[in-house]
DNA sequence: TCTGGGGTCCTCTTTCTG
DNA sequence: TCTGCAGAAAGAGGACCC
């Protein structure tokens, strides 16, 4: 391991949630939770006020909503979490060359690696002027973890949250990890923690004790022998910047069982569609694909189907699946189906008629690459913009999701509040502005139109010299944590 | 109470190939 | 030609993460 904690993770703070209280200064203080809102979505992030109920990642929403019946319910906006996440690790970029994000709202730095920091004081430092430089450009807090592994520095920021900075110092590792429950460990779930507890260990400390042999034995050898590692506070992972993705896979839950074979039929044709189209979007193509079955008892199966080579065929990837679908019992209800392509390639022209015209039968099967195509946002929605002039009847289809932006030509920009019985109410307030007024209208009302979200912080402040040098030795305490800011 | 969506990695078993 | 064997590849499932 190495001596010096300049691994530094960062971890934004109850992030889509946050975002929402940015983006909406009437929930600011307020429980908001945001997950899918059908009747089996579950919460994606609870803000720290929703947690106060007992609102939790992953619970079904059924459940938050009789925890939190008065939080404000809203559904995820990736393009506005993406943007500040696009924010964010543009910062971090700035810290090292070697950023490694692992979702949009976490991120491994090796500070070591940039030059920006190379001992305790400096990495302290650089960690606090980060933070401060995320709230000034975003708006929003984070928690910065360092450490000298990846591991460490992750579990540092989780201590550290929220809006906090906690340093391990070198040498305090084990002690640290000693007493912390067998699940602060990454790669340690429900299952191996259940395992673990019925052999008697429910502490890093009870792992490390055990000895690498008996964890082997217990959780086999790459499991076993990496969580020995770990638990010893050995852990040489290097950040490794690029990482190109293994497989693309899309899938759908769907409000209710469905039983109909021509219909599912027709959904494996539709998922196999929108897997092809990200696949292409991102230049590659796969040779493995891939289909999915929860059934109505939530018991899931997979079936796989190796091509001869790889493709992006719409129509190579929508047999596959369906070939792969008759192998499947489908009675008693289909809960979800998902389909994915695996065995990436770079996209090659090559391999694409090479496949097609293997796979292809001579019947003359239309090829339909477009067919299926979501248009629009990924939230689902038509892309906003200058729209052509809708019709009546395009007026009155319109859907107004919960916590979506929209402008009024009278009243300005405002969010959907609410929706129903041909109604949609706005409440009209911008990320700046003081908590704003809710007004009705119809659904149909066509001085209503969706719009763009709006940047959280309106005139940033300029960070693009920063960090200017290398920050040298500053007196200060070696490690603080979970503290408020103002 | 009733469990999303998009991924990664590992393990075990079966099948293929020389 | 048949059999046994080993290794690779494919297929399926499970666990985990955010």
């Amino acid at each position: 391991m190495r001596a010096a904690p300049t691994i530094l993770h960062l971890d934004m703070d109850a992030f889509y949630a946050s975002a929402e209280q940015a983006a909406k200064p009437s929930l600011r203080g307020k429980p908001v939770v945001v997950g899918g809102l059908g009747p089996r979505g579950v919460v994606a992030t609870a803000s720290y006020e929703a947690r106060r109920f007992g609102v939790h990642s992953a619970m079904p929403m059924a459940q938050a909503r009789r925890l939190a019946p008065n939080a404000a319910y809203l559904v995820p906006r990736f393009s506005l979490y993406r943007s500040v996440s696009d924010q964010v690790m543009e910062l971090l970029g700035r810290l090292s060359p070697l950023v490694e994000p692992l979702s949009l709202d976490e991120a491994f730095v090796d500070l070591e690696a940039g030059g920006t920091a190379d001992d305790t004081a400096s990495a302290l430092a650089i960690g606090e002027q980060l933070r401060e430089a995320i709230e000034a450009v975003t708006g929003l807090s984070g928690s910065v973890g360092l450490a000298g592994s990846k591991m460490l520095a992750k579990i540092a920021s989780e201590e550290a949250k929220p809006d906090g900075i906690l340093l391990i110092a070198p040498g305090t590792e084990r002690d640290l990890l000693a007493p912390m429950p067998v699940r602060t460990l990454p790669g340690v779930g429900p299952a191996t923690a259940d395992h673990l507890r019925r052999a008697g260990m429910t502490t890093v400390n009870d792992l490390a004790e055990a000895g690498e042999a008996e964890l082997v034995r217990l959780l086999g050898k790459a499991h076993g022998g990496s969580l020995h590692r770990m638990a010893s506070g050995r852990d040489d992972r290097p950040v490794v910047a690029e990482r190109d993705a293994k497989s693309v896979s899309v899938e759908d839950t769907f409000d209710t069982d469905l039983h109909d074979r021509v219909r599912v039929r027709s959904e494996v044709e539709r998922l196999a569609d929108r897997c092809v189209q990200r696949l292409r979007a991102a230049e590659r193509s796969g040779r493995t694909v891939v289909l999915k079955v929860r059934r109505y008892d939530f018991s899931t199966l997979t079936r796989s189907e190796t091509l001869r080579g790889p493709t992006d065929d719409p129509t190579v990837v929508r047999e596959a699946a369906a070939r792969l679908l008759e192998s499947v019992d489908t009675t008693g209800g289909v809960r979800l189906l998902g389909v994915g392509v695996t065995g990436l390639a770079d996209y090659t022209q090559e391999d694409l008629f090479a496949q097609a015209a293997d796979e292809r039968t001579a019947a003359g099967l239309a090829d339909s690459a477009e067919a299926g195509a979501d248009a629009g946002t990924d939230d689902g929605r038509p892309e906003p913009g200058e729209p052509d002039p809708e019709s009546a009847e395009q007026l009155a289809a319109r859907r107004w999701p919960a916590g979506h932006d929209v402008r009024h030509d009278t009243h300005g920009h405002g969010w959907v509040q609410g929706s129903g019985v041909g109604r949609v109410t706005v409440r009209f307030e911008e990320p700046e502005s003081a908590p704003g007024r809710v007004r009705t209208f119809r659904i149909d009302d066509p001085a209503l139109r969706p719009a763009d979200p709006l940047p959280l912080v309106r005139d940033p402040v300029d960070y693009s010299s920063w960090p200017a040098s290398l920050p040298k030795s500053r007196s200060g305490p070696v490690s603080s944590g979970g503290e408020s800011r103002p």
